[in-house]
DNA sequence: CTTGACTCTCCCCCCGGAGGAGATCTTACT
DNA sequence: AGTAAGATCTCCTCCGGGGGGAGAGTCAAG
């Protein structure tokens, strides 16, 4: 019989953990001292902990190693476990190794164009909702005829008694770049206005955004930038770009004030 | 200005999220309502969160996304950070990858042997502690005459009035297989008798370690299954494997009540 | 018998939120 | 203007695998 200090010795096993795995019913020690409260463990247990240890490495969560060690569990079952465990490390080994070419792009970098540390925009990538909008959507001569879309989409909705419930969004449907004869969809979420033919914005699973600050004019650079980054981190364009008016001329005073946000569907590669 | 919900869908971050990030300071709302307390964003703040983002999928802690974004910190100093978070996430692939070796070859050991799911007796890897010990060593014929090496060791430590403080252990001073005179070496920890010459015991960095249940004449089917792991789980032997008694003739009525550890040094390929 | 080393239970902490309770606030509709 | 629904507020607990420490009780050796 040994007492937990000495069992700890013996096994590389803290004195914290061996109380954990007790209260846990994993590893009950061979015989506790009634009055003292006291915990001894015979050589014999030394067995049971290293079935624990193994579990553990194999990254079974200690409730895990309880169901199968007081147990309830049957080789098939085990297996499955052990194929979960498989597929779970598989992803987690991808995740990792792609956080880590995250941060060695970061230093490359850092390396080659100077101190930026950490740009004022940076692109990330998430998901965008579905939502239902009143849009219109039109062939338009040049980039500045977009405003006027914009205002033809705001009278119908005022006409039709409804109000905008949230941000403007611009739709670019080309494939590729043009600055004249552009198909553009403009869109605002609605509400009221039942007489209004609403239709669902499809949602994008995986979007590289980048917020843009200021006047339009300058909305080019974004995108190049946007581009750049897309290259970079070895994703590909699979969908028709939006721009999203978070912040434009009926809250700002100045265009130096605009914040429009640039969504860009990809995949990876 | 958003309210939080609208401002956590544009931007798909949690409102849970966004109030701890207001909590820890990483992200304050531009406006908070004095009387409600409700948060109101603007949508400058979006960047701010999105850099926020980009420092956590990088791998940083939210702490440390605070201290960058709030100023504290020049660019090489985040050069740092990232070189430090890369030799991390390399360490954090590598000891995945690994998990993934163990959980496979545990599979493959299913389909292979049929159902075993876990044997009683698992091998882990361990460090062993150096120790201060009193022993004999001593080239004896056969494995036989180890007995009457520790029966003199006991004599001499009764002898020199001290007191044996934990298992006896045998030290096997051969490189190679040998089943006659073989140089081997019994200790014993003790406590007190100062005449006692000791001697410390060297630790071991990784020793493979297998629990032996039962009588000595089957510690060569411990041995066997040992060696085996070593081999399938790409360690090599890199020292003198050592028996550690934890359960012997003084407390046990029975052989096959005794408890043995086989402790072999080892080394990753 | 004493003293120092061990052990006991209980509580808080880590990290990045998730989930929920109960109260208050805003907003849309009548 | 009232009311009901939906948003939001703060505060609490929980996850995993223990680490660190307080305060009290226990064991073993001289």
């Amino acid at each position: 019989m040994f007492k937990i200090g000495d069992f700890s010795k013996l096994s590389q096993v803290t004195i914290k953990a061996l109380r954990l795995y007790d209260e846990l019913n994993l590893l009950k020690p061979a015989r506790i001292d009634p009055e003292s409260g006291y915990r001894y463990y015979s050589a014999e247990q030394i067995s049971r902990l290293n079935q624990i240890l193994v579990l553990k490495n194999l990254g079974f969560t200690l409730e895990q190693a309880a169901v199968m060690l007081n147990g309830g569990i049957r080789t098939d079952q085990f297996r499955e476990m052990l194929l979960a465990r498989r597929k779970q490390l598989e992803e987690n080994v991808r995740f990792e190794q792609e956080r880590l070419l995250l941060v060695e792009a970061r230093l490359r970098q850092i390396e080659n164009e100077g101190g930026e540390l950490m740009s004022q925009n940076e692109v990330v990538i998430k998901s965008v909702e579905p939502i239902r909008v009143y849009s219109l959507r039109d062939v338009i001569p040049t980039f500045s005829a977009v405003g006027g879309l914009f205002h033809r989409l705001y009278e119908d909705i005022t006409a039709a008694g409804a109000k905008m419930a949230g941000p403007g969004i611009q739709i670019y449907h080309e494939s590729e770049y043009k600055d004249h004869d552009i198909d553009v969809e403009a869109a605002f979420p609605v509400t009221g206005g039942s007489k209004l033919a609403l239709h669902e914005l499809p949602g994008i699973a995986k979007a590289a955004c980048l917020i843009h600050n200021g006047s339009y004019e300058m909305l080019h650079a974004s995108y190049a930038l946007i581009g750049k980054w897309i290259e970079d981190n070895g994703y590909s364009i699979c969908g028709n770009s939006r721009e999203v008016y978070l912040k434009t001329d009926d809250q700002a005073s100045d265009q130096s004030e605009y914040v429009t946000e640039i969504q860009i569907p990809v995949e990876k590669l």
